[in-house]
DNA sequence: TCAAAGCTGTTAATTTTTTGACAGGTCGTG
DNA sequence: CACGACCTGTCAAAAAATTAACAGCTTTGA
């Protein structure tokens, strides 16, 4: 028996660069271009045209030698690798403003993440309309996971809270947590976290001013000379 | 002339860990720890000690050899080399469910980078109350900018106006874009950019989310033999 | 028909990042 | 004091990712 399944032996750096990939695709499917070639993809994305093929050999890739990618059958080959040729039921746990925020943002949806439901503790959200999903309280989420097949799980509870949700979540099947919350989450091996984390966001950016900031002072005091 | 201001020229991957080190030692310190050694640390984060004590290495080091790092002198080290030991004046761009959220997401201001405005077209919008921070009609916005000395913007308008903003905000002089359209801006090379991108996220996690589904499957069969 | 231009899949070379190893320094204890 | 346990800074080795190179296929146009 091999360890994995073919094509989930991946780097991960490739991986995160496969919805860019998608995304640029669907964009030029819309204005009707039919095929692309990896230099024009990679340009367009700012990244080597071999890289780009380099990712796609990890598939055994999209085309044949001499022709370039018909974008037709590559933006279905991708959504296939990525998971979502089939929508992936989702919902969102913890319903404050972050909660909120996602709820409203309909790209989830079109991007193949349709949210089946969002729950909270609090009385007083529960029963918000967000664009047709209702929050419901946290007692519901077992029963809609299982009933709604949901794989996963968007979490933005408070951090003193995310372990303990967590734990629920796993309990009830879910394979995918997507966490917002500043914290480290123990999940078992056959779960998947990805965590994002606006701090470390804005921190990273934050060093690169930093060295702007300097650089330019070092500049001027040059020019001062 | 050296090419980069000391300190600058160091990996992506290495300032991504930065504020998680940061993090994790300020929660440390809430609880009164003083000392802390590359092990511990770096096990808390599950990574290797000898990654740690290299990254530290591209600042010098933070100790000297036989003695474990001092929280109380970690901390500021980080945050100055991270660039927040002076708050980082801030502005968020696009008053919409994101801005919002973020508006609200009083952590940003803890982490150093207090809001100095927030801004909109959208006159239905225009002087809602975000925890003291009013939204101002985005005329507004080049003034605040140039009065606050702000130096990032958090940009959460629809990806249709972001590079017309993005123009704007280079032109008042903005340093660093925390980038939540999902698209990618043109800024000339003094001017950071940092890309959050929801999709990248969420397709990344599915793709794993396919892996351990197709794994189980797999197992599944192999246990009915 | 032939050459030129352009393309992919694939492998090799290069660069970058991570990990390991270790020379010394420090501390607590008997 | 001497020993063992533990520590950092540093550099070398290993692993991983990126980039380059190229064999061979496809189309176009003279």
């Amino acid at each position: 028996m091999r360890k994995q399944k073919k094509g989930c032996d991946v780097p991960d750096a490739t991986i995160l660069r496969l919805p860019l990939y998608l995304e640029k695709l669907k964009l030029l499917q819309a204005i009707g271009v039919e095929d692309v070639s990896s230099r024009q993809l990679a340009e367009s994305l700012d990244i080597k045209a071999s890289q780009l093929r380099h990712d796609f050999h990890y598939f055994g890739g999209f085309s044949r030698p001499g022709r370039p990618y018909q974008v037709a059958k590559l933006v279905p080959a991708l959504e296939k690798i990525i998971g979502i040729a089939e929508p992936v039921h989702s919902i969102i746990v913890g319903a404050g403003h972050l909660g909120q925020a996602l709820a409203n943002y309909q790209n989830l949806d079109v991007q193949g993440f349709p949210i089946k439901g969002i729950f909270d503790v609090n009385p007083k959200l529960i029963g918000l309309d967000f664009r047709g999903a209702v929050v419901q309280d946290m007692d519901e989420m077992e029963a809609v996971i299982d009933k709604e097949a949901v794989k996963i799980a968007i979490l933005t509870v408070p951090a003193v809270h995310a372990q303990a949700v967590t734990d629920r979540l796993v309990a009830a099947g879910i394979v995918g947590i997507f966490n917002f919350a500043p914290m480290d989450l123990k999940v078992p091996a056959n779960v998947a976290v990805r965590n994002e984390r606006m701090a470390v966001g804005i921190m990273s950016l934050s060093f690169k001013v930093k060295c702007i900031l300097q650089n330019s002072e070092e500049k001027e005091e040059a020019e001062d000379l």
